[in-house]
DNA sequence: TCGACGATCATCT
DNA sequence: GATGATCGTCGAG
């Protein structure tokens, strides 16, 4: 078995290459913005699905009033929320949509970074049936959202915990996005949090129609 | 054990 | 712009 640079995982291309636990382990702002860009990988009874996420927001753990773990202490619920960062944290939210995050930062912190939005790059075809989407929908309906991302690549609580670094639910090198063409500013649907409602936690590529809802001026 | 509520979306008007 | 769908979770009692 090869270890080292010469290693087999180091002989595909760098962006279908997963990032490593060095990239997770570190403040979710960090994370959120560097994960737009990246390559998000779905496999699955042989299909393979990838979006480019192209949205973030970051959860800051406790003392962040919109995060599931603000007050400190891990539920049944928000468990794997506290695991080091690089594992899925899914949960499901209105009793029908899942929400996909990556965990953030080290253990027992409960940072974690919510993909809002995707681009379609491969297994289109497969994503638009299983988001049941009428033939005239352009593609920028597939993964505009975080519910939608999770009904294109087939996520529900049963991928909570799963490794985000190797296995079938994966986020890979892909092309990091310049800073020039980032936008930041405060989270989607948290109004109820206090001050934390206006953090600039949300990130976003410019321009891109893939976007779940419109970046405020 | 109960009641309130939510990191959303599609479908109306 | 407003509304209904739908249910797991959690804190209060």
């Amino acid at each position: 078995m090869p270890v080292g640079p010469d290693s087999a995982m180091s002989t595909q291309p760098r962006a279908l290459r997963p990032l490593t636990a060095r990239f997770y382990r570190r403040d979710p702002r960090n994370v959120a913005r560097g994960l737009l860009g990246r390559y998000l990988v779905r496999e699955s009874k042989g299909r393979k699905l990838v979006l480019r996420i192209v949205e973030t927001e970051a959860y800051l753990g406790e003392g962040d009033r919109a995060s599931h773990a603000w007050r400190g202490r891990p539920t049944r619920r928000t468990a794997t929320l506290f695991r080091a960062g690089g594992c899925a944290y899914v949960y499901l939210i209105y009793g029908i949509h899942h929400m996909l995050n990556a965990v953030a930062g080290q253990q027992g912190v409960g940072g974690a970074v919510l993909i809002r939005g995707g681009e379609p790059i491969a297994g289109v075809a497969t994503m638009r049936r299983l988001r049941a989407l009428s033939a005239s929908a352009s593609d920028s309906a597939i993964a505009s959202g975080p519910g939608k991302i999770c009904q294109a690549l087939a996520i529900d609580r049963s991928s909570d915990g799963v490794d985000l670094m190797d296995g079938p639910l994966r986020i890979c090198g892909g092309y990091p996005v310049p800073g020039s063409r980032v936008w930041v500013g405060p989270r989607v649907g948290v109004d109820y949090a206090g001050e934390a409602a206006a953090w600039p936690l949300r990130f976003a590529v410019l321009g891109n129609p893939n976007v779940s809802r419109p970046l405020p001026a």
